[in-house]
DNA sequence: GTGAAAGCGCTAACAC
DNA sequence: GTGTTAGCGCTTTCAC
């Protein structure tokens, strides 16, 4: 492991001629700059960033907290802000944060401890303490939720929940479902926003209102969706805020042999390697995955910048793609 | 951001006997270290980690850097990896190589420039000599795929593929099938190897090798599965080798309407959300990837523990999993 | 057992 | 422009 001082000396000049050539600093002499240059391609020289980010204060790399790396949605996002970053000269560093708030902790604390340049992260839910005492030392934005710390400010980039949730419910009832049960994530602000629009929707027109908060889990929406199916009062149609929950309702419906969308309707969140395959395709919001990841990035290294300039909300517009799991209902009823 | 120095004053004591008590070390006085401890939760000290990993020359993160974030597989075995090393005290800094050596290299270099503890990954073809560089710095271990630097010993944990690919391909052949194409995944040895078992069933057979690589991407799948289905003389089914290819597959088969199986047979590798939910459920190898993590996770720490212990390749077995994608092809024939 | 002091590899003042 | 030097915050000899 050659060190600064070995190039310096094979250079025969001193390690700050060496560091500057190193950082593209200007107020060097070519020659000496092509000697440095030379010196550290003969040795093999690759600076030691630990040391660099213990001087300096600062890496260029980023951190990237998700809340489950298995959830396609979030892995979407994590490929959009690394393009950016990594294009802008900075590596990214994903962390998982399995919606544990101790886990969740643990890696801000890796992050604050390495003295990360920035961070992106969708915090769970009660974790506004953390993420007071990290944004402290860490510029930050935080993707999919919202922040309710008090006098806490940060930079957000999300879609529009509850108008998502409300345009998504609309439709089902637009297509003449009206026993609709809503699977709702637990974990997040979303989830909950979400619900607002879904129960926004049902309350104009004067349906019944069901629905319940489950961890975003395959498992739970499988659980959910078996329960509720075999009762005695079964909903029409399904709509769940993510599509771990989905995958898990489908789970449950092929094993109880129902048809899509005659027996029950489905819509949901999130638009996936699946959604579209699935006989019938799946109707749901597609949220800009992409566009969100994008001005994540940007938002973040423009913080990096200039950690003085004021935050910003970006709220993006999630997009209905209709599929024919909420077919119209008129022509079943009148069939029944 | 308070400093070791800090505490020390506050508790009257030395910085090395801080560090001491930080680090667990015996030989300190209970009493000190009680006063130490208080004076940290009083000053809300938090070690700075990029310092320590610079004195020690270690640190207690390890890095995990898979080709492709967004396929399934790496994510299930990122989770497993994960569980065990957060267990042992251990942080995963995930990254993402894209299957470009370029990025390859600079995450690899990232991790050895941060002295990271140990390295999990899945190293693109052309990456031998990378993998050299590093490891003579890190504790590796490799997953998935083989390595085949001449002389260069690394811990190894994967399926064995050939078998895996010659299994798959002779449950197709057992079921009628008799002008199989395969997509393999050209990134990689296991798309080789798999490719191997796939010639070695067709062969035992006297059938027609029919099958090209491609990069292990949605995108491919589709291009390849529609150009081959409209073609004079289209194959009766089509084998993949990783699920991105195989949901490729799935949508130019959607789109030109055909059949599974009747039209044209389906199996492929990894079993994952969506493969059960299709209809019909989608044949497959599904290889243990909570056991890949675990064993992965476990080697590297006993190699962390002991650079000198010998290497060691887990080779573990993929397990045939049959959907009707690849149902018994005598009746169709015997309509036809 | 405990403290003083050196130094990990680098950058940034400050001289020249 | 370039070199000298003083640390960044921590761990780890080495005395005591």
């Amino acid at each position: 492991m050659t060190s600064i001082k070995e190039v310096a000396e094979a250079a025969g000049v001193s390690t700050a001629t060496v560091s500057r050539v190193l950082s593209n600093k200007p107020h060097v002499r070519p020659e000496l700059r092509e000697k440095v240059l030379e010196a550290v391609e003969n040795l093999g020289y690759r600076p030691n960033l630990v040391a660099r980010t213990l001087r300096s204060q600062r890496s260029n790399a980023i951190g990237l907290i998700v809340s489950d790396i298995r959830n396609p949605y979030f892995t979407a996002i994590s490929r959009a802000v690394e393009d950016i970053a990594y294009d802008q000269g900075y590596q990214v560093i994903f962390c998982n944060s399995d919606e544990d708030p101790d886990k969740e902790a643990s890696y801000l604390r890796l992050m604050r401890d390495q003295n990360i340049a920035g961070i992106i992260f969708s915090p769970t839910r009660k974790v506004s303490e953390n993420i007071a005492s990290v944004s402290v030392h860490s510029p930050m934005v935080i993707v999919d939720r919202t922040v309710q710390a008090n006098g806490f400010e940060v930079d957000v980039v999300r879609i529009d929940n509850v108008d998502a949730g409300y345009r998504l419910t609309k439709h089902l009832i637009n297509n003449g479902y009206c026993r609709i049960m809503g699977l709702f994530g637990e974990a997040s602000t979303t989830g909950r926003e979400r619900r607002a629009g879904f129960e926004k929707a049902l309350q104009e027109s004067d349906l019944p209102i069901a629905g319940s908060y489950m961890p975003p889990r395959i498992e739970s929406g499988y659980a959910a969706a078996k329960a509720v199916l075999v009762s005695e009062n079964p909903p029409d149609a399904i709509l769940t805020t993510n599509s771990l929950l989905m995958a898990g309702v489908l789970q449950a419906i092929r094993e109880l042999n129902l048809q899509i969308p005659e027996q029950v309707g489905l819509a949901g969140f999130d638009r996936t390697t699946w959604t579209d395959l699935m006989q019938p395709p799946i109707t749901l919001i597609e949220q800009p995955t992409t566009e969100i990841g994008r001005c994540a990035a940007e938002l973040l290294l423009q913080r990096i910048e200039d950690p003085q300039r004021p935050t910003r909300e970006i709220i993006l517009q999630g997009k209905l793609v209709i599929g024919g799991s909420s077919a119209p209902r008129g022509r079943m009823q009148a069939l029944s």
